[in-house]
DNA sequence: CGTTCATTTGAAGACACTCAACGTCTGTGG
DNA sequence: CCACAGACGTTGAGTGTCTTCAAATGAACG
């Protein structure tokens, strides 16, 4: 039995249910879908009709120039809810990191269904996680190093779970994309941290923090 | 007469103002208070019981790393409302970029004069907009380079006025921060934009676009 | 009209990127 | 179960972009 991204994130953990009424609506009225790795759950520029739910995996919004540079948004774990847009339409688009289970349903219906207070207090809720997120992701790019940039991104990823092993959900390219970095300088600098005796590496996807405090000084 | 940043974006312009209730009302009941050049508007982690409107002049948000590193979030122009938090505190500080004045109302007393409705409606307006520029400086500091990230500054700022030539509300050192750069590769980057006769500076806060196509083409 | 601050320019260096080769993991089919 | 293929990740060498440090120039203000 191998742990995986999702026995160590099940989608009660956090007490990420319950919190809010629409959310739990949302996941016991919604359709359930099953999205392949890196299969589209919604593109740039569509209508922004339906709000999901991470059931099961990991979900990453990307935005892209033309000339092809990507540049992830954000991560999505279990629990999460994501889709929901300020605008009319989606400004990113999502795809599944893994193999991964989402529950959708259309926002008029969500909002008959739980009254406007309810969900306007979800999407009050997810859009201000998304904005502190934003924000703070601004900070990283803006004026972090490379491993200033990658030690916060594993802090991030250890303050998820308390487990002893924390098991990442995507790869180096989606690290990267999401860092600003090239998936060379992801991987170089992951090497120094172990090197450095600051995480273990037990395989590709999963990693210990043998110093925090270390850790946390190093995300700057 | 010289042409200043106020006389070139009044509160008025753009429609910026009736849109909505509560902004208005904001302005009406709002405490006017003048604010210095630099001079602090409110502090990181302070409680966030008030909300802000430029009235002229221009507002930046900061964020610092421990060792002094900034970062500017976002910049504010007349008529725009800042200071909202989807949490209790202020995540970044706010400054004023010039000499400016700005209308400060406590949220309770604007909720209790406009009404519930009015004012949910001004937060989520604001903090939607808040959302869309955090994305976009997002991509813009992940994945663009240094010509790019001014280039796109440089239209952005070109879009808010219509006006022949454009004026610069910050310096040197303030854009650099805001698109995480040095000063000195802001000012070498402007150098080339003139020296390729995409915009022409006259002084160092006003321009004029000469090549529209080729500075968007720049932007990426 | 000089003082001060902001901006520009120059030279040298560092950090992250590119390109290329090598290693390792995973899944598939023999 | 092993061999293989293909994807993914690591490592190395060299390069380029942006930064750093330093000096000169230019603008703003009393």
């Amino acid at each position: 039995m191998s742990l995986t991204y999702d026995s160590q994130f099940p989608a009660t953990a956090f007490g990420l249910t319950g919190h809010c009424d629409a959310t739990e609506a949302l996941s016991r009225m919604g359709l359930r879908l099953r999205i392949a790795k890196d299969e589209e759950i919604y593109g740039q520029d569509e209508d922004a009709d339906l709000i999901y739910r991470v059931v099961s995996g990991a979900v990453r919004t990307t935005s892209l120039l033309r000339d092809g540079r990507r540049q992830i948004g954000e991560f999505y774990y279990a629990g999460e809810v994501f889709g929901i847009e300020p605008g009319q339409s989606h400004r990113f688009s999502a795809e599944a990191l893994c193999d991964c289970e989402v529950v959708a349903v259309k926002a008029s219906a969500l909002k008959a269904a739980v009254g406007e207070a309810a969900f306007d207090r979800m999407v009050w809720r997810a859009t201000s996680r998304e904005l502190d997120r934003a924000q703070e992701h601004v900070l990283l790019l803006g004026r972090k190093t490379a491993s200033e940039r990658v030690a916060s991104f594993l802090m991030d990823m250890a303050e998820r779970g308390r487990a002893e092993a924390v098991v990442l959900p995507m790869g180096r390219q989606d690290m990267a994309d999401y860092l600003g970095l090239t998936i060379e300088t992801v991987s170089r600098t992951l090497t120094q941290l172990q090197n450095r005796l600051v995480v273990e590496f037990a395989g590709l996807r999963q990693f210990r923090v043998n110093d925090l405090g270390a850790l946390s000084r190093m995300a700057a």
